[in-house]
DNA sequence: TAGATTGTTAATCGATTAACAATC
DNA sequence: TAGATTGTTAATCGATTAACAATC
């Protein structure tokens, strides 16, 4: 049974990569590609490439590799939720706007459908089409919306708190912004995302590379 | 002598959060600190904490662990450029502008010194203060501006074109927020940050945690 | 068929962790 | 000193890659 057995985080965010890609093709009007071309564009290895494509229960042919719009289908049975997913923001200031406004419409089976700011001029307002409660609400929208990812944009001192509130709340999924390390109960994921850890990785490399 | 050794890019990436960490705990008036309380809020083991340190070139005692203050100073060392380096941003999208703003003034050693758009309203306009180009002037005041690391925040297809008139320029480094691989010649570092895959990643394993 | 590609295994590689002697 | 921590080594772990037989 295709997605019972346990898919390393690293595999999940190369398939995610591969749907962009292959929809860039399908676009393209392309309508089949071999491993070592998606592996060019991906960065990975032609091995892994088919790799993971076996673990999306996949399969090509020798004579014309994969199926572009059947590889596409195969993917969104392993990504998405049959009947989607419900997500929210925590902290709407500019970092937070962008991500949102990044996501939406792009990715249907992921409804932003919250919004938590501490600020009171935000709460209570709509801002881009999304309700935008208080942050002592938390816990009861979230279980109410039955939110299963949030997106934490606050400041680091007040990350583990909200996540706190989330898990209460249900959510299963957090896409962390702040850098600090949460302590989440099992059967929890995080995924951090911080951007100045990246950038200072970039600052460093391009430092010594210059000589 | 410390910084000519081959360093992994998760190695500086951990230093840049310990100093996030350290400074936090210097603000609260903490003096000094073990490896296995970095260990926690980092999300490290705490033997990778004192590894990461040894690297640093700086060296704790076992009855009183490191000294904040010194310890920060061995990361801004290991981390900063002496006389600092120069940032641009292409492509001034919600995306571009919120990464931007995030930085302005958190690291006096990256400075932000060029923006660049493809569309003629905001080129030629100052920007949160800094200048916005033309994009076919990316090489020449990447050049002229010596800048070494470049944000970018266009969209993938054309961001191959652009990281290639960046690398022309001199630019060493890049982030990279298009959900493609570069090709960049030796020397240039290039660190991938799509956020689009992160949030799939988190929505995955939301779902198969969640049962 | 011939030949390039897929599916699959074994080998490699590197990072992380566990364990422990050295230290103050 | 006693004891907890640091510095350092060996072991573990897992992901990636290279290689090759199977396939159409």
């Amino acid at each position: 049974m295709p997605g019972s057995a346990v898919v390393a985080a690293e595999t999940v965010g190369r398939v995610s990569l591969y749907r962009v890609l292959l929809s860039g093709l399908q676009q393209a009007g392309i309508k089949g590609v071999f491993s070592h071309q998606l592996s060019t564009s991906a960065g990975v290895s032609a091995a892994q490439v088919r790799r993971d494509i076996i673990t999306l229960g996949y399969s090509g042919s020798p004579q014309h590799g994969y199926d572009v719009a059947e590889l596409i289908e195969s993917i969104d049975n392993f990504l998405d939720a049959p009947d989607g997913q419900n997500v929210a923001l925590v902290g709407v200031g500019n970092l937070g706007r962008a991500v949102a406004s990044y996501f939406a419409g792009r990715r249907p089976k992921l409804r932003l459908v919250a919004l938590f700011d501490i600020d009171p001029e935000k709460s209570g307002r709509v801002i881009c089409g999304v309700r935008c409660y208080p942050q002592e609400k938390i816990t009861e929208v979230v279980r109410s919306e039955r939110v299963s990812i949030v997106i934490l944009g606050v400041p680091a001192p007040a990350a583990q708190a909200v996540a706190d509130a989330c898990v209460a709340g249900g959510a299963r999924g957090i896409l962390n912004f702040a850098p600090v390390a949460l302590r989440v109960p099992p059967g929890v994921y995080v995924e951090n995302l911080d951007m100045a850890r990246s950038l200072e990785k970039v600052a460093y490399f391009a430092r010594k590379a210059g000589g």
